[in-house]
DNA sequence: TTTTTTATGTAATGTACATTACAAACTTAT
DNA sequence: ATAAGTTTGTAATGTACATTACATAAAAAA
């Protein structure tokens, strides 16, 4: 992976900036800066009372020192000290800055690419791993059907996803595209099936009925839904919050669609011997039909 | 209630903790326990004003979260964060695994993250801005008809851009989902109409022909496809080439949805005077039908 | 509807804090 | 040794903050 990406900051980092001072100190200077290194950045994030504490001097020395460091107050220090922290921590999906430098924001590309990023990285932030895995377990549960539903949007990625679940396991039954029919669906559903929903805003009221009848017939539920949380929510076993939010009023699928595929991947190789062999039947399958061209690869 | 409660129930961090309530919370709290996990840690490492502000609320709801969480006061609240904070900052070694945007690769989550990321980045390289303008300026031409039509995998994503494409401008139709039903609805494609074909590897002979046949009668060809092209991209007058390569064998779908949005985005802000007053009847027709709950922002 | 409960914000209060003023102690130069 | 400069701490002050008490608005129940 290309690392056009360089830190441009790394000598201006608030550690570099004192030692680069090192020898202007006091011996009460010198106890604060060294106690400021040693500790850094965190030894910074405390109050300057119980900083000069720590440091063993009175609060104006530390003022004083900070001062001659080149800082107006102790608050603005503490303030680009978090700064400096924040960045620091800033996650490697922020590359994206990378296409962002040599590409206008102006283009609607970009700003559609920088707000899927950013949905991306805030509702990885949402999702713990274990959550993710319990989902994936109960996936993997064949004796168990499992049926998918999705709304008047989200629907797409139902079908999505059943294309795909459809190759790796068995007992997989997507709930057919007419509201009508939904009913009529629900007979097949048997106590312990999963019911995979889709709702995200507006959150669509035949649904949330599909989702209680199913609940109450002993379903387990896992929900896709956006940050603000379907009602189904209180329905679910497993509810995957997910950002949606565009900055111009849209709202973005896009990060649907990856979670959607995350466990489509996670399942498959969870499940790879059956997998792989359910594959080479479909494909001996394609073959016969001739639908589709031979791979090239 | 006690401080010394508080992190006993096998949470590591305080946003496993904040997890694991996630259904407790009123709309307020929801404000802020999703920002906090959103920009965690840093988010919380303001003074409760500046935190109320960020999430839109009074700093009193902050205060009744907090001890709903488990805090006995916003000070305590951060004094752990904090700790937090410095644990994992002094170990190199699990240095960030516990945000999820750091995490080790080694998780599903993340390496479908990387994939996409890298997917997304190589597929913007690929696409010239002069030629996406030019697919906008083509599909804003209401007068003449535009027709979607996928393949097995990627008739989910030809679904989602017909469902915000009708939204936006009129004259949209998608392909039935029978193959055999797509020469019938051959004959409503007019010369100069435009048609949308999704065909990644493998390629569908299905797709391949209707294209010809389509072109034949005169329609424009905008093609979504892969790296390695379809052979449709002969007959295209735009193709788009979408890198859609997952490492471990799988076809990732994500970034060719992201084109999909981007472009209903871009298309979307064309023809805002037209599509908010669409937009507007749509609502109005929701409201009537009672299908969806009332908007909640 | 009316009442009760829940949710949320406004305003007041006391505390912790950053900052400043000033004085004491220490150092250096003559 | 003593005056000038330097370093450091004590105490005072004003501000920002966390917290609490109360009021109002919204939702749910009767």
């Amino acid at each position: 992976m290309s690392d056009i990406l360089t830190k441009q900051d790394n000598s201006h980092t608030i550690a570099e900036l004192i030692r680069s001072q090192l020898n202007k100190f006091s011996p009460a200077e010198i106890k604060i800066v060294n106690h400021l290194l040693a500790n850094y950045p965190m030894s910074g994030m405390v109050s300057i009372t119980e900083l000069s504490e720590n440091c063993g001097v009175s609060t104006p020395t530390v003022m004083r020192t900070l001062k001659k460091i080149g800082y107006s107050s102790f608050t603005t220090f503490q303030k680009e000290l978090k700064e400096e922290l924040q960045q620091t921590l800033s996650d490697p999906i922020t590359k994206h800055d990378k296409w962002a430098a040599d590409a206008p924001e102006s283009h609607v590309l970009n700003r559609v690419a920088d707000t899927v990023t950013t949905n991306l990285r805030h509702s990885l932030n949402q999702v713990s791993y274990e959550q993710f895995d319990a989902i994936i377990d109960l996936l993997a549960e064949q004796d168990k059907a499992l049926h998918i539903v999705g709304g008047r949007i989200t629907s797409a990625f139902a079908r999505y996803m059943n294309t795909h679940l459809e190759v790796i396991r068995e007992n997989v039954y997507i709930f057919p595209e007419a509201v009508a029919l939904w009913p009529h669906h629900l007979l097949k559903i048997k106590p312990n099936d999963v019911l995979i929903v889709f709702d995200v805003r507006r959150y669509e009221q035949d649904l949330i009925t599909i989702s209680r009848l199913a609940n109450a017939r002993g379903a387990k539920i896992i929900l896709f839904t956006d940050q603000w949380l379907s009602p189904i929510a209180s329905e679910a076993i497993h509810t995957l919050p997910i950002r949606i939010e565009g900055k111009s009023g849209w709202d973005s699928g896009v990060v649907t669609l990856f979670f959607a595929e995350a466990i489509v991947v996670a399942l498959e190789e969870k499940l790879w011997t059956q997998t792989s062999e359910r594959m080479r039947e479909l494909e001996d399958m394609f073959d016969l039909t001739e639908r589709f061209k031979k791979r090239i690869e």
